[in-house]
DNA sequence: ATTTGACCTGACTAT
DNA sequence: GGGTTCAGGTCAAAT
């Protein structure tokens, strides 16, 4: 039973800016839970609250954690990326200048490379509310227990008890075909085959090959990997919304494979290629419905 | 080298 | 409730 002198409580002071609904929200994370305007969920391994203030964020944590945390928050909202400056560069291309407007503060995260791969295995052909129900599930089932206050949440498993889990046990937790993947990379990663830190510390040509030695990782969710966890700023994870962002809005409608659509890409927004991703698969996603061209 | 179809299952939207 | 569905793809087999 933990009491309030277990936990902590730091300002952590943001000068950037930060939409903390939408950048948890976005479709890069899906373990965050939000209730009346706190949200909870993993940092670096640790249950922590977060809630907006206005200067920054007003973090939560259990006091064992509290070494360190502000630099983890300050990592993991990526809030050593300038901002402002990339939307300077990005705002001279019309529909980035659009989608920047609409989604101010969207921020890349820079997740845990573990839950990270594990997420956007699961996310094939499934949608974002699905793929945050198979996240949940691995926890529940898997997953170690943590509290802070009144707040129960269960880590996201190891590789380990993901590979010990093995493909039978994730088929009922609903992860479907992707169960094999999730197993057979779990029995890499726990083995010591792959250390997926050390990918951020090399380039992104050798880490993108080396994710996509995995099964059931392919170019899409390896550049989703490299983005969102592995510093890699100019990956550019293509779907089907980026792809039409791409196809219809910059290239007259011509339909090319995904290495033809990257080489444009980096050719195009580079450094902040990875920037300009997000923000057009918001715009386009957005325009859905509405037959924006 | 490119194209095609199978693959698990829940969410979604239109009959 | 169902579905020539659709969903932030990948893999292996067949051109």
């Amino acid at each position: 039973m933990s009491t309030s002198s277990d936990i902590a409580r730091v300002e952590v002071r943001v000068d950037q800016p930060l939409n903390l609904p939408l950048t948890l929200e976005s479709g890069q994370a899906f373990r965050w839970h939000e209730a009346d305007g706190v949200w909870s969920g993993f940092i670096r391994g640790e249950l922590v609250t977060l809630e907006r203030t206005d200067d920054g964020l007003s973090v939560q944590c259990s006091v064992p954690a509290v070494p360190g945390i502000q630099d983890a928050v300050q990592r993991y909202f990526r809030l050593d990326d300038d901002l402002p400056a990339i939307y300077e560069e990005l705002c001279k291309d019309e529909r980035l200048s659009e989608a920047i407007h609409q989604h101010w503060g969207l921020r890349i995260l820079r997740q845990e490379p573990w839950e990270c791969l594990t997420a956007f295995i699961c996310s094939q052909n499934s949608n974002i509310p699905r793929i945050a129900k198979m996240q949940e599930s691995l926890a529940n089932d898997l997953g170690q227990t943590y509290t802070l206050g009144g707040i129960q949440r269960q880590g996201f498993p190891t590789p380990e008890a993901l590979a010990s889990a093995g493909e039978e046990t994730l088929r009922t937790l609903a992860l479907g075909y992707r169960a094999k993947y999730v197993a057979k990379t779990a029995e890499i990663v726990a083995s010591g085959g792959l250390d997926l830190y050390t990918l951020r510390e090399t380039s992104y040509d050798e880490a993108k090959a080396t994710l996509m030695e995995l099964p059931g990782v392919g170019a899409k969710v390896a550049d989703c990997v490299l983005l969102f966890a592995l510093d890699k700023l100019e990956a550019v994870p293509i779907d089907r919304w980026v792809r039409r962002a791409f196809e219809e809005w910059y290239l007259d409608g011509e339909e090319l494979p995904y290495d033809k659509l990257l080489a444009w890409a980096h050719q195009t927004f580079n450094p902040n290629a990875g920037y300009a991703q997000q923000y057009l698969f918001f715009r386009r996603r957005q325009a859905k419905d509405k037959s924006l061209t």
